[in-house]
DNA sequence: TGCGACCCCGTTTTT
DNA sequence: CGGGGTCGCA
């Protein structure tokens, strides 16, 4: 049975290509076994021939193999690698997914136990906020000094560390309202039960309790779960590592996969010990270290590794390659945001003259903020880009609003959805007509949308809102039977129609309307590939990604924490000064800890290059709209000097940036920074770090050249359509560039690729 | 009920 | 600077 750990001519195709590490990843099967992988050295191969392995030797069946991951990309494409090995047996991995989908489809089924229906509904952020501050204001808190965000952190974190109400103590209570916290996490949970919802971290929550006080469901799990499998397992949190254990203690056949080098949401729960302490909680477990690395060039790698190596606590491991050498890493110093954004720009037009494709490029942002700058760059010169994160497709607006009519008529119980809809589109029922129906529904013990029914009974309303809600009560009565009669996706059409919603956006002439339009239409037209309507809310609540088609070859533009495994082949990283990154929150509030997670990421960031790797700082950066002088970032001063090359383009050259760096000298002083703002700047700066550069490179500015073709369909005084900039009229044509004045943003100088006659 | 003047505040983000 | 929220007024 057992496989030797060298090839050999008779390994089944999965094995072959694997090097050593991975064999043995594979091959492993039995016992606890903790994946150190590197950044780059084929984890999901690896992964992904272990699922294969178990199921070809017949050790379990698909359905008998527990995967974890955290996001759905990652569950996904590890779906689709086993199915190009295993054919239509991976139809069968019923287990494969994320933390979340797995409870919760294991909640539908035991809800009960918890008080749930197991047609629960799964709330976001926005009810989660919204059913808070009601819950504040009932308490009669102040909800200035005590948000409903705060309040959504704490009880956040305590769900992650698989705390209920019962296990918070006075002194964690203390965290919220002068130890209202627990009071109020209790009354948050029965409003929960109240209305059959739960929040993403009772998913898990919820499941924990039912295994730790069930032990016939405990055992269920436990039986039918051979082989456990768990990716990035640097990310989970308390709750998370409870639950996994509990499932997999009997067996102990848990392959988890992860590197601490890679921990960066500790913000959000996860606990680096829980794969730093594997070997305690799993004795005799088997470590095995994936360190060959088949992404970067051994200057990237040198250079990541160095910055890394100033963490304390790591595990350890030791990147290499058999790859070329490659250019060194570059770093860029440059006087301001703007001419960084000008400068990466420039970079990326090199790249594609010499025939790379954009595709490849990617910018690399701490923050969302430092998006701004490049992307106004590139409007400017007309470099085609994408953004990554901001908002979601489900997030949008328009798309939740018809999402929440969608689970009024689903979900009878579901207030929240209900109160949004309430008056959008505008039907004259506010504040006063939604307390009536509320008084109602409170001395009825109704749902909103049956109180609404039952205040008509009654003369509490008259005149015009009476009217109105009397037409609302019908429409979702009307709603709720078609909905047995009429496909899903037709009946959201009939919905938005009839309640007014698209002839709401029709009425609208700002620039965004026409595009929420279409995100109706295609929202509706998501909703076809689905059995149910049940199933399609699931999916939306679940799975909140919509990646663009990848159609035309764009840079893209993402936060570090966005681009966790991906790779590119050339990649920016703009923004490496004291304050940016690491962050001014990370240096004044979480010590050491926060620093180190903030070098991780600066690890992790510069990892995601395969060939070129450009680091960018800026000596002065309009922060809140305060210029602010800032200094590198000490990762820069990390950078081992051996891989690294430096350059400045400022125009005092070297001694500018000498002066700069080691005087302090604020150049825009006699702007008269208002005082108060970015005390972390100035404290920064008063650290007085030296990172001289070891080799300096004087400036020399690259033209930019651009084929300036005219277009022919386009005249001035033409009105015309700007993705970004809404409608305007052509004020002059220069070649290929146009002034146009915008109707909402004033006259701009565009190029004519990004217009259209409208 | 609805709009506009002001005020506040500002990481990272998945599910 | 700019988004979101609140409050006060019409």
């Amino acid at each position: 049975m057992n496989q030797p750990l060298s090839p050999s001519p008779a390994d089944p195709a999965y094995l072959r290509g694997l090097n050593p590490p991975q064999r043995e990843a594979v091959l492993t099967t039995e016992g606890p076994v903790l994946v150190l992988a590197g950044a780059g050295t084929g984890k999901t191969s690896a992964l992904t021939a272990r699922l294969a392995h178990l199921v070809a030797t017949r050790r379990a069946w698909p359905s008998e193999i527990l995967a974890v991951t955290f996001t759905n990309k990652a569950a996904r494409e590890m779906r689709e690698r086993i199915g190009r090995i295993l054919g239509d047996a991976v139809e069968g991995m019923p287990w494969l997914g994320t933390f979340h989908s797995i409870a919760a489809k294991m909640l539908r089924r035991h809800a009960e136990l918890v008080g749930l229906q197991s047609n629960f509904t799964i709330l976001d952020t926005d009810d989660q906020l919204r059913l808070l501050k009601q819950l504040i204001v009932a308490a009669e808190i102040d909800e200035k000094r005590w948000t409903p965000r705060m309040l959504a952190g704490l009880i956040d974190r305590w769900k992650n560390k698989g705390w209920v109400p019962a296990d918070i103590d006075a002194a964690e209570s203390e965290a919220f309202a002068n130890g209202r916290g627990a009071e109020l996490y209790a009354a948050y949970q029965a409003r929960l039960r109240g209305v059959n919802a739960c929040d993403f971290g009772d998913l898990l929550l919820h499941m924990l309790v039912i295994l730790k006080t069930n032990r016939d469901v405990l055992e269920l799990y436990q039986q039918r779960f051979k082989y456990v499998l768990v990716d990035e397992y640097q990310d989970t949190n308390s709750s998370q590592y409870l639950w996994l254990r509990l499932i997999a203690q009997e067996r102990r056949n848990l392959c988890c996969v992860g590197d601490d080098d890679q921990s960066i949401y500790s913000w959000r729960g996860a606990q680096v010990e829980n794969i730093l302490r594997f070997e305690k909680d799993f004795p005799g477990a088997a470590i095995i270290k994936l360190e060959q690395n088949y992404r970067s060039t051994p200057h990237i790698l040198a250079a990541a590794s160095g910055v890394i190596a100033h963490n304390g606590g790591r595990l350890g491991k030791t990147l290499w390659t058999q790859e070329a050498q490659g250019d060194p890493v570059k770093v860029v110093g440059v006087w301001d945001g703007p001419e960084e954004a000008r400068r990466i720009a420039e970079e990326i037009e090199g790249h594609q003259r010499g025939g790379g494709t954009l595709d490849q490029v990617a910018i690399l942002v701490r923050a969302q903020f430092q998006t701004r700058e490049l992307e106004d760059r590139f409007i400017a010169i007309g470099m085609p880009y994408r953004i990554v994160g901001g908002f979601r497709f489900y997030e949008r607006a328009e798309i939740r609003d018809a999402l929440a009519y969608l689970r009024v008529i689903s979900q009878p119980a579901d207030d929240l959805a209900f109160e949004r809809i309430v008056n959008v589109p505008k039907r004259g029922l506010g504040d006063k007509a939604v307390a009536k129906i509320h008084m109602v529904a409170r001395a009825q013990g109704l749902p909103l949308s049956y109180a609404a029914a039952r205040l008509l009974d009654t003369d509490e309303l008259t005149g015009a809102a009476r009217k109105s809600l009397g037409n609302l009560v019908g429409d979702i009565a009307r709603w709720r039977d078609r909905l047995g009669s009429l496909g899903h996706a037709e009946l959201a059409r009939q919905m938005l129609d009839e309640s007014g919603y698209t002839a709401m956006l029709q009425a609208d002439r700002s620039a965004e309307a026409a595009g929420r339009l279409e995100n109706l239409t295609e929202l509706a037209r998501a909703m076809e590939e689905y059995e149910t309507l049940s199933a399609f809310l699931e999916h939306v609540s679940l799975v909140m990604d919509n990646d663009a088609a990848a159609d035309e070859a764009k840079v893209t533009i993402m936060t570090i924490h966005a681009a966790k495994g991906l790779e590119f082949d050339t990649v920016f990283l703009a923004g490496w000064e004291e304050g940016v990154f690491p962050s001014q929150r990370a240096v004044d509030e979480g010590g050491t800890a926060a620093v180190e997670e903030e070098r991780r990421l600066a690890y992790v960031a510069i990892t995601r290059a395969r060939r070129k790797c450009f680091i960018f700082h800026a000596a002065n950066r309009r922060i809140y709209g305060q210029w602010t002088s800032s200094i590198p970032s000490r990762f820069v001063g990390e950078l081992p000097a051996d891989h690294v090359d430096q350059e400045t383009t400022m125009s005092g050259g070297e001694s500018l940036w000498r002066a700069q760096w080691s005087e302090h000298q604020d150049p825009f002083a006699h702007l008269g920074r208002s005082e108060g703002r970015g005390p972390g700047w100035q404290r920064a700066a008063a650290t007085g770090v030296d990172l001289r550069p070891a080799r300096v490179v004087e400036a020399r500015t690259s033209p930019t050249s651009f084929a300036a073709k005219p277009r022919a369909d386009i005249a001035v005084g033409m009105r015309v359509f700007h993705t970004k900039f809404g409608y305007g009229a052509v004020a002059t044509i220069d070649g290929n560039k146009l002034d146009i004045d915008f109707e909402l943003s004033g006259r701009k100088r565009v190029l004519d690729s990004f217009i259209q006659p409208a």
